[in-house]
DNA sequence: CATGAATGAGTATTCATTCAT
DNA sequence: TATGAATGAATACTCATTCAT
């Protein structure tokens, strides 16, 4: 009996994001250019044939990858801080705080951390997406009650996410390294 | 009649260094891995043969441009900064303005820093090289006399070279980006 | 559908085996050095990407090339001769005239031959493999039955298959070249 | 002053000569594919240009070392003997000596028979030139008066080169392998 | 003529993508 | 659809030969 169209279309979804998901490690660990397609559809055992069912090209998958990175760093726990009645010093600090417990608890968040913010690294600051404009409200409205340094927001925002870049790639890279604490990365931000 | 041992040794040495200079924007554009060789010779107005009389791989190549660049990023007109009497406050902004300058007006300056700076993106921040620990000077000192922030100099040291490292980056890919400014730029340090 | 394991596994082994089999002539004829992967990879109809998924260089192809000659050669029609209940000199004979009869009539014996003991001629005769104590061991019995010559065993195989080989050469290089004769061959042998 | 003409060709002679001779060992080991023009000229202290002002090619430069090796193997201290008058089996016996001592003694006879006789191994008997010849007459007057075996000269000539040929390569990959002695090497031809 | 730096055609190897099963 | 073997264009690297000095 034929599968319905319903459950074709949800097992290729459900294909389809398991590539996408298994995928993150390699592309964080090692760039588009760094990563084999062979490699990687050995490693998140998927057929090659497969991975061009779902994708058109390498590019084509890494873009995805990196838009679903961004998703899950900018997920509603990260974002409803945005919308909470307290002070931006105090967002800021909840902000941080998350970000440095999920890149010292978790290896998945560190990966894609790394991919949500690998656009700031090659000067295409627009891609950060949304943490970047999530981000700058929070400084906009931290300048505007004067407990954060002045400044252009957007370039500060783009500091502030630099640095979390920055420290991703050691942790990526040596998973025991010091992790820098709250208030470090916020001074840039709070001057 | 044959040239003699020192001409030959000159022209080697010309030939060599013109190679490793010409090769710095390819390789800050690009990347390793994004830098074909066939490119680049042409580019560089090279033979393929000649480059590796020189360089035994495009690897070996890339180190030895990224020491280069390192070494002009790294040139007198900086170190001599570490050894002047002032306050390390007043060092930190001869610093500071002296590399926003040369980012503003020099593109060679830009594509050096970058190459220079590459190991901290990758969380190899040891082969960041002698510009790390020259600033981990200036930053111990400016604890010392109380106008810096507390804390690791170290994590500080490499939080300000992330932050020219990232700017490199975007002046790279667009040349008419605003650069941040001196102030801005301290921040992290000062605290 | 996809193919099965078991399916798979046959036609890798098929593809190796093919390319293996037909990499004998080109290499026999040109040596290592002589034959040249893009030509190989169009004479035997396979593509160089199919070629390196089997084997890791040239080099690697070639020994396992070298290999199967060996195996080719020392097969069991011509090993179960040392296991005949007949004097060595008979034994001798037999092989002898097995050996003339296929560089005779197969082509691709005599391939298989100059590969089987190309390290023959480099100096490296323990790389001749099975033959060379093949032969050993006969020569050995006949000396005790008085019927070689005396001498060293090892020296005389190797005398022995020097003059196959030699004679290999000459039917890959000229096919209508005067074969020896199976008591021309066995002279040094007998003496 | 200008050199004279003579003094040209003297200097001119020498040189190619000097060139030649250098050659023979590089050739001897590595056969003309594993030798690399670049490192022949390195080791034997002579300048790319100035060989290629000499020799056309590395093939031509090869043809002529490999005539200089057998000119020098072909001496006249070995082609004398074939005037002696003295039966076909001591002039066999002398040649063998002679060749086996130096084997023995002198790596450069070695590289020079190895070269000399290259031909033979590669089914170009009739390159091996004089000697096969000198071999021939040797071997027809020894059957004439019976005290060698009967079979075409041509053969055993080749037969005995070729056992020659191989002894030589092992010596000049093991300098110290075990040679084999005069009536060994001349079983085949006796008988 | 001598030199050795430079050339570039040639060669081995890789890897994103395709396609028969 | 899924599979992974096969493809071949692309790429790094080599080396006989040339040529400016």
């Amino acid at each position: 009996m034929p599968r319905s169209r319903e459950q074709n279309e949800k097992i290729r979804e459900e294909s389809k994001k398991n590539i996408l998901l298994k995928s993150i490690p390699y592309f964080a660990r090692n760039g588009v250019g760094g990563t084999k397609i062979s490699d990687l559809t050995k490693g998140i055992k998927v057929s090659q044939g497969a991975l061009y069912v779902y994708f058109d090209s390498k590019e084509d998958l890494y873009r995805e990858v990196v838009n679903l990175a961004q998703e899950r760093i900018a997920c509603e726990e990260l974002l409803k801080i945005a919308e909470m009645n307290v002070p931006a010093i105090r967002k800021l600090r909840y902000v941080s705080d998350l970000i440095i417990k999920n890149l010292n608890e978790d290896k998945t968040y560190v990966y894609n951390m790394i991919l949500a913010l690998e656009g700031l690294a090659t000067g295409r600051s627009k891609e950060a997406g949304p943490l970047f404009d999530f981000m700058k409200n929070i400084i906009r409205s931290g300048q505007k009650d004067g407990s954060f340094a002045k400044g252009d927001a957007g370039k500060i925002a783009e500091y502030y996410w630099s640095v979390v870049y920055l420290y991703s790639m050691k942790r990526c890279n040596d998973p025991k390294c010091v992790m820098l604490n709250a208030s470090e990365l916020e001074r840039v931000v709070i001057g």
